[in-house]
DNA sequence: GAAATATGTCAACAACGTTGACGTAATTTT
DNA sequence: AAAATTACGTCAACGTTGTTGACATATTTC
């Protein structure tokens, strides 16, 4: 009964280095992987948002405000890649929470600079904190002068050519 | 306006080797390039999946039967750690789409094994396929004698004591 | 002044997670 | 053999977070 499916030890997954043939297994020992480490790294921080009422849309908000202050509504938007309603919606309920404020930007009036209040720097540090830690302790464990390759291999996972600059379009408008 | 903030470029995230102090920064450009990952790597499969109309707990589903067919529902819920009900809609649809089937299992007709038929095989692989590629491309481009620290790291972030083993629990039922 | 931009908002919907209760068939226990 | 447990299905109801499309307002730009 005891799922140890969730871990998959190395059973077909131990490949010889290389690059990998067309014929051959796809790595599902790494999808796997990641699908269960990401689920828990992010599963820790969710007890605790519960607490507020909160999810991980919030989470995701306070994050970033957090980590660019005076950010605007539309950079949060190209940064989170949702839709203004369901960003709206998780920011509402962090203003009016007091977590959040906003301010009108000096030069362009139109825009709202988003930004922490100290509650709202607490709420983002206990969260920082507890995934910091989960990083901390795989790193220690892989021992820590790996780090700049696990840093490689994520970004190596991220699309490359998704900020696309205005001028990349080839048919204009 | 180009978001240049979604690759957080090694700003302050630059940091010494050793293990962290408590004074420190949270190790935010692993936190952030997570986030970033991951979404990628679910984000291309999506795009497949809506074309039968399927979501990423369709995906999830597909997978892990694929892995371990004849698995019954008790332990796909197990491993997905979802409740009965999320598992039914979505299972009800790959049934009913002739994606996956069920049959009473041989010893315990109460079980319900299930298994892909091909025309869940061919969707299976055709996911596993996009991950496996974006997984190889960045193993790749790290070097992949590399991969096994990749692989220890993930593993690492995942929570050890989950499947508890009925014998673990200290104060029995 | 007209047009474009930044933001807010309303309505409606879909996917996917939850809880709780109940039903049925099959197995296990007593 | 009756009773209890197990494996699974199902129904109702709800919450979060994503979506689209339309429209309103303030501000800046042309």
């Amino acid at each position: 009964m005891n799922a140890t499916v969730t871990a998959p030890s190395s059973a077909r997954s131990l490949r010889a280095a290389g690059p990998r043939k067309p014929g051959e297994d796809p790595d599902f020992e790494l999808i796997e992987l990641l699908f269960f480490a990401y689920r828990d790294f992010v599963g820790e921080p969710d007890r605790l948002l519960e607490r507020h009422s909160f999810g991980r849309a919030h989470h995701r908000v306070i994050h970033f405000i957090n980590r660019h202050p005076g950010l605007t509504v539309a950079e949060l938007l190209d940064i989170l890649e949702i839709t203004k309603q369901s960003l709206a919606r998780v920011l509402k309920d962090l203003i009016q929470g007091d977590f959040v404020e906003q301010k009108a930007g000096s030069e362009d009036r139109r825009q709202r600079r988003l930004s922490l209040t100290p509650k709202g720097v607490a709420l983002a540090d206990a969260l920082a904190a507890m995934q910091d830690q989960r990083i901390g302790r795989a790193i220690a464990a892989i021992g820590s002068e790996h780090r700049p390759i696990i840093a490689r291999f994520l970004a190596e996972l991220i699309d490359k050519e998704r900020g696309r600059s205005p001028a990349t379009s080839p048919s204009g408008p």
